[in-house]
DNA sequence: CTACATTAATGACCGTGGTCAATTTTGGAG
DNA sequence: CTCCAAAATTGACCACGGTCATTAATGTAG
C-alpha cells in the first residue's frame, strides 16, 4: 500500500512489488490490458492473493502503474520532438500517444477514470500525465501560430478536451485512426486558429 | 433483454421489467445510485436473480436506462428555456444538468463511459442524449452573440468537451458548484468568443 | 378444450475482486 | 545472540455481478 512517511519499509516489500509488476506486464504483453486477473499475477509472482492487496489498494491502482509509465515515456518522445508549426503536425506528435490511449477500450476507461484527481489533494500517476502533458504542448501554443487572446494553459486544457472528445466519439465506428486524426485537426483549428 | 424485431412479447414481460425499474428507483431514491445491488432490486421486485438479466444485459444497461430518462427531463427543461445571449446565461442554463451528472462519481463514471456510442451504429440511450444536446444548443450558439466562423455543429461539439472536462477536472477539489460554473464559462468565452 | 411450440422465470452455480484475523518474517535494541 | 514490536504475508472467506440448464407459463393452431 502506499506507504506512508516514516513507516519502515522492508526490502522484501520492494522485491515483492517489483514480481507483481512484473508478472502484471507479461500477463498484459501477451494478453492485453483486459484480460489480466489479479489470481493470474500473483500465482505468477508466487504470493497469495491478499499481499496483492496489501501493496495495491486495488485493481485499478495496479493498472494505473501500469498505465501511467506507458504514457509517460510517450511524453518523453513528444517533449524531445521539435515545435510542431501546425495543427496537422500537432496532432502527427500527439498520434502515438492516441494510438495507446485507444489500443483497448478497457485502458480509455481507465485512463477516462483517473483523468482528474481523484479526491482533494491526492493526485494519481495517471492524473500527473495529463498534468505534464499541459506543460508539455503549453510552450507550443505560446510559440506557433495560434491565437494570444488566451493563455498558454487555457489552450492546452482545450486541446486536452477536444483529445477526450475525439477518442470518445470514434470508439464506435470503425476504430477508425485516419478518421480520429481527421477530426482531431478539424477542432483543433477551430480552437487554436479562430478566424472571426 | 433488448427485444429482437419480430419477437412475441408477452404481456407479462412488460409488468416484470415494469416491476423491476420501479424496485430500482425507489432504491435509488434511498440509497443512491452507486449503493444499488441486483440482489435488492430482484428481492424488492420478487423476482429471481436471473429475471434480471434476461431484462438487462447487465447492470449498465439498467443504469442507462435509470439515468438517461433524468438527463432528458433536464434536457426537456433546458428547451423551454429562451435562447440564452450569453456565455454566463448558457452556465446558468445548463446548471440542472451539471448537478445531476456530478451527483454521484458513480453516476458520472457511467455517462461518461456512454456519452460515445458503444458499438458501430449501436448507440444507447444516453449517447442519445448527448446527441440531443447538440441538436438543443447548436440553435442557441447560432443565434447568439458568438463566433460564426464554424458551424454550430462544431460549437456545440466543443461545447460538449468543454463540459466534460469541467466536470472531470473538478469532481477533486471540494466538488464545489461555484467553481464549476466559473471554470466552465472561461473555457466557453475562450471557445465561443475568441477576440484575436 | 387440448396440444405444443415459444417465451419467460428460476435459482444453484461460477468468476473474480476484495477483506481480515491469524501467522510468519524482519531487523534493531539490549 | 536473543527478544520482540512492527511490518509483511497468508489464505479462507465474502460480496456481488453474471450464466445457464431446467422448469413453468403463455397463447395459438387445430
Amino acid at each position: 500500500m502506499q506507504s506512508r512517511p516514516m513507516s519502515k519499509v522492508q526490502s522484501r516489500t520492494l522485491k515483492t512489488r517489483a514480481k507483481l509488476i512484473e508478472a502484471s506486464e507479461s500477463v498484459v504483453k501477451t494478453d492485453g490490458y483486459e484480460a489480466l486477473r489479479v489470481e493470474q499475477v500473483v500465482s505468477l509472482a508466487g504470493v497469495a492473493k491478499g499481499t496483492f492487496f496489501s501493496h495495491f489498494k486495488d485493481k485499478d491502482v495496479l493498472m494505473e502503474q501500469l498505465i501511467a509509465p506507458r504514457l509517460n515515456s510517450y511524453l518523453d518522445e513528444i517533449e524531445s520532438l521539435p515545435t510542431p508549426e501546425s495543427v496537422e503536425e500537432i496532432v502527427r506528435h500527439l498520434q502515438p500517444l492516441i494510438a495507446f490511449i485507444t489500443c483497448e477500450r478497457y485502458v480509455f476507461d481507465v485512463i477516462l477514470r483517473h483523468s482528474g484527481a481523484a479526491a482533494k489533494e491526492e493526485i494519481g500517476p495517471i492524473a500527473e500525465c495529463f498534468f505534464r502533458m499541459g506543460m508539455v504542448t503549453g510552450p507550443w501554443l505560446a510559440m506557433g501560430p495560434f491565437r494570444k487572446d488566451i493563455s498558454p494553459e487555457l489552450l492546452a486544457d482545450g486541446l486536452g478536451a477536444f483529445l477526450i472528445q475525439t477518442m470518445a466519439l470514434n470508439f464506435c465506428a470503425l476504430h477508425n485512426e485516419r478518421a480520429m486524426q481527421d477530426q482531431l485537426t478539424i477542432y483543433l483549428k477551430a480552437w487554436l486558429q479562430p478566424t472571426v
